[in-house]
DNA sequence: GTCTATAACTAGATAGAC
DNA sequence: GTCTATCTAGTTATAGAC
């Protein structure tokens, strides 16, 4: 792969199949757009799209690295200036819902691509690694930046484990069929101080155990 | 639908046709089970197979029910004489695990139509609220069994509780690909004392109003 | 009316020529 | 890099047999 000839009218054809698409799936959904769709709107044929793009879910992860992106700027701007820890995970939640939103409809049906274990938009899939270390980061985000008072340990851990409360959030959204998803946002605002709640309590003699053996496992489960 | 007519080939047809798809999933997979060789293998038409099972999908269901009817009657011989609910709880869901073990492989594959929103094999649709009352029910009886001394609204909402629990090792099963799953069992040991742990701390005084917005959150978020 | 079979259609994916 | 032709498999249409 010479540098020079990736640029000329590749990346052009790369460029417009991926356009094409991101336009075809906001339009009819993933199940009804069909790679012809695609390769006749971009203006190129059915096999140059697979030149590119070797399937049709990896025409999907440009979506979810769009969002993943949208995502963290909003939400680094909407935490400036808050610093209570339930503030500032509510503003990292509904920052998502609202970068999501306009996604919704055809989320929900390329969702079943994201939850198979054997695709590369799976969650925990290597490929993924990225993307997945880029939400934990937010979160890391929402925990070094508030005033909460924590011990080192859950400290550390919590950006995972509200990273996993997140993709619970999600599976909610995915099936709220609320307009404007109001039931995962109600969600959001009364979970949010349950997380808060939980998190102050967890230093209390009886509690620290059972949180730090949570931690524990957390630990020895990673792969 | 006369009721004499559909006992003679009928019931015969569709039950070579639900065995033979049985048979091909075990063998190769979901997906390299095609429908024409289920109905090659089953001796009727490609067309016939359509006449019972109105998609590939829906040759899934039976694999899903059987598993579910075993997990319960396994998990009730294994309780049987246990009254620590940690016991309980370890004995319900490491039953499932060595129910589920034989369809480890092929049901990572077809876990994908299961996270599907829009298809009746997910456990959110109205089509698998019997499957999801009688695994509920089995946690029902996890609880109810036990000596554990919890308040009444804990008691109550527990079942349920636990079975989003069980769907989230089933999550993690999934993604395992150790021999025997055995990272899934190692999960459910260490991760059952904890649950027993939070249950006994459930009434600590700081941690009581935690668990109520918990449990008030749950029935508010009900569909 | 209940079953069954054949042919056709659709869309994801691949092969091979230019 | 790009195309056309082809393959495969899920699904549908439809016609005819019991």
């Amino acid at each position: 792969m010479s540098e020079a000839a990736k640029s000329e009218r590749g990346e052009q054809s790369r460029l417009a199949i991926a356009a094409a698409a991101q336009e075809l799936f906001l339009e009819r959904g993933y199940d009804k757009t069909t790679m012809r769709a695609v390769a006749e709107r971009a203006g190129v044929s059915l096999g140059n799209a697979y030149y590119y793009f070797s399937s049709k879910e990896h025409l999907v992860q440009a979506f979810y690295d769009g969002i993943q992106a949208s995502h963290a700027e909003v939400a680094v701007r909407r935490l400036d200036g808050r610093v209570a820890l339930g503030d500032r995970l509510g503003a990292a939640l509904i920052a998502w819902i609202d970068v999501a939103e306009p996604f919704h409809e055809f989320a929900a049906q390329f969702f079943k691509v994201a939850a198979d274990p054997g695709s590369p938009l799976s969650p925990f899939s290597p490929e993924s690694a990225p993307a997945r270390d880029a939400a934990v980061g937010i979160h890391r985000l929402v925990v070094e930046g508030s005033d909460a008072k924590v011990t080192k340990d859950v400290r550390a851990a919590l950006p995972e484990l509200l990273w996993m409360l997140q993709m619970g959030i999600v599976l909610f959204w995915v099936h709220d069929q609320s307009e404007g998803q109001a039931r995962t946002r109600e969600l959001v605002q009364r979970l949010v101080p349950v997380v808060d709640k939980v998190v102050k309590v967890s230093r209390l003699p009886g509690v620290k155990g059972v949180i730090t053996d949570l931690i524990d496992l957390l630990d020895a489960m990673r792969p």
